[in-house]
DNA sequence: GTTGACTCTGACATCGTCGTGAGGGTTTAG
DNA sequence: CTAAACCCTCACGACGATGTCAGAGTCAAC
């Protein structure tokens, strides 16, 4: 497929798919013309470089990593000790920026369901405020 | 105190302190010499700022949030419904990060955890790599 | 008063992940 | 064959929170 079908099925924008490439982590065929031409095993590819990137790895390390990723649910081989090293490294990044997510969510939890004081609602021009109850969705904070 | 003793005491650097006073986020007194005078609540102030920097959310958005939070567990006014759908999306945002963030997590740890097969390690030019077992702490996820 | 540490206000630089547009080929359906 | 839709390669811009530097006051201690 070319990169318009790939964008579409990803929902990742061109851009950033020639991005990617650029950056070693995708690498289409091309034909003749120049077109890239992906296969099926790029969208996952895709799909494991967005979960990677929104977990905050950049590029470079992503390129490392996904040399070691073989099918989907299948079993991958892991690297250098380096890379291990690496790995290691942003497991606790990233277990420390959920840490924090928590906290803040539950910040902001706090604000969400704390009860309206008329006269604080009055005194914050927000007249319309009082009884508004909708927010504060009670989703289990696990 | 100045921001330099404000910026020891959390760990945040003076250019970031005075980014946060030019959004909004801080408004310490002035001396005659124009130098900032921070209060023992600014600290709590500022620590609830890196919290929600932390957690994605803009100066802008938590300039409005902040004036919610009164004392440090004391209780908070919530404040105009237009905040409040503001809150509640961040809040989804942040649940969303969340999944995310366990999701690349577990990915890694797959990686990391995967048995190296010392023929690939061998293929992959890594041949400290057999026996290097130390990573994936199993640290109980939550 | 003098030194050294501290602070002030700009203003430009940085980082990574794209958005966007220009200028120009390629493919495909009619 | 032709138009529409698609794709190519530059290349500049933007965002957001900070780093960093310059030039210039201010504070504290001696």
């Amino acid at each position: 497929m070319r990169i318009g079908a790939l964008s579409q099925r990803t929902g990742v924008s061109e851009r950033a798919l020639r991005y990617y490439e650029e950056q070693g982590l995708l690498s289409p065929l091309r034909r003749p013309s120049g077109y890239r031409e992906y296969t099926d095993e790029h969208v996952h590819t895709v799909r494991s470089i967005r979960t990677l990137l929104a977990a905050g790895l950049g590029t470079a390390t992503i390129a490392d990593v996904l040399p070691c990723m073989v099918e989907e649910g299948g079993q991958l081989a892991a690297a250098c000790p380096d890379l291990l090293v690496d790995l290691a490294r942003e497991r606790d990044r990233i277990t420390a920026a959920m840490n924090e997510l928590r906290a803040a969510r539950e910040m902001l939890d706090a604000i969400i369901a704390a009860p309206v004081p008329a006269e604080a609602a009055r005194a914050l021009d927000c007249e319309e405020a009082v009884g508004t109850e909708f927010g504060a969705s009670p989703v289990p904070s696990r």
